[in-house]
DNA sequence: CGGTAATGTTACAGACCGGTCACACCCTCG
DNA sequence: CGAGGGTGTGACCGGTCTGTAACATTACCG
């Protein structure tokens, strides 16, 4: 009963999932490898058995992240179809949902900032991550007829970043909390055309 | 002669200027003690004659950073006497190039993002700093006559947090090399009053 | 000069880390 | 039943970390 319901989840996934949790919430140089397995329900040796490494296990994380930040994306586009203004600003709305609800931010951009070495083989995975994100939303910038598509897009992300990371040193009360109104102004501010110059 | 100019330095100075080196670099958890003592020209006992632990370290570490930040306002406020608009424009021209320049972002909110203890004694210190940032920042938006003051402070600090902590995922080509116009684009619409609602 | 405070040196404690080894176990499938 | 692959167990290695103890040395200042 217990090996086919709950159990029946490989070893690696449950792994990986702990790690998500863990890696989230104290991150990644503030969790070793025993208090993953141990959450998991299992022990070191499997993990590197799966695993040639930590550095390993921390590539699958991200991955793992990003493919979930994926579905959110399809979850809009399914939610809003052909209606690329409406993902836009149900993309805004929840991630700034996300800010006020979670005060951890980004796991993406908290890694970048935790691994320091530049060769590390997970910096160059975060740079394709983050790479094909804004490339999507770049796309959907401009099927939504936005002029400056680029523009736009990068603002949306420096705004949410900054929020996400914002709130970790302020706290709920401080910019972050802003975030809809200013993001929904600059969205406005782009449609029209943008600033001149 | 050696021990009059440069030794004259304190210990205790060398010490936190020589953290401050590191703890940019690799990262607070990423450095450890000794690494700064050695690299102070000093040992771990004369540390730890000056400072209760490590995290009283990073605390000071922190002020000093912030210290320097408020000499950076200091200088603008001498070179735009009375002009507030011009030192809002410097203020963002400043911070894109310490982006352009620096690959690792701000100290404060990395530090933020490291230290992942809720009741860690720098995380208040850190909050303590940012509120005080956002408070000076806040005024100088309003004798510039800005409408909404907190407002356009909340959005460049929203802007500028983020391209820091971007450029570090994506690298210097991202959405962070667009800071400035961005910014600017922001300080313009809230001069003309800001969107309205 | 002498005494006192600051600093340097060495060694150590205790904990944690990533990673490996040898071996026992158990489930599945033929 | 039997074999083999995936899994669990406990010990262990070498390294690093924060923090401390006892002692030697230096610098300053009356």
């Amino acid at each position: 009963m217990d090996n086919l319901t709950v159990e029946r989840v490989r070893p690696r996934d449950r792994i990986v999932e702990k790690a998500r949790d863990l890696f989230h919430k104290y991150g990644i140089r503030g969790v070793g490898v025993d208090t993953i397995t141990e959450a998991a329900g299992t022990n070191k040796m499997t993990l590197y058995r799966h695993f040639d490494s930590k550095d390993d296990l921390i590539i699958e994380y991200l991955r793992s992240v990003a493919c979930d930040m994926n579905a959110v994306w399809d979850q809009l586009e399914a939610a809003y179809p052909g209606d690329q203004i409406a993902q836009l600003h149900a993309w805004v709305r929840g991630a700034a949902e996300c800010v006020m609800d979670d005060e951890r931010g980004c796991d993406i951009a908290n890694a970048a900032i935790e691994l320091t070495e530049d060769c590390h083989p997970a910096r160059q995975v975060i740079r394709e991550i983050k790479t094909k994100m804004r490339d999507r939303m770049i796309t959907l910038c401009r099927e939504a007829g936005i002029e400056q598509p680029e523009r736009l897009t990068d603002a949306l992300a420096l705004l949410i970043e900054g929020a996400r990371v914002n709130r970790r040193s302020i706290g709920p009360d401080g910019p972050s909390a802003r975030l809809v109104e200013i993001a929904e102004d600059v969205i406005e501010s782009y449609r029209k055309g943008g600033q001149k110059r």
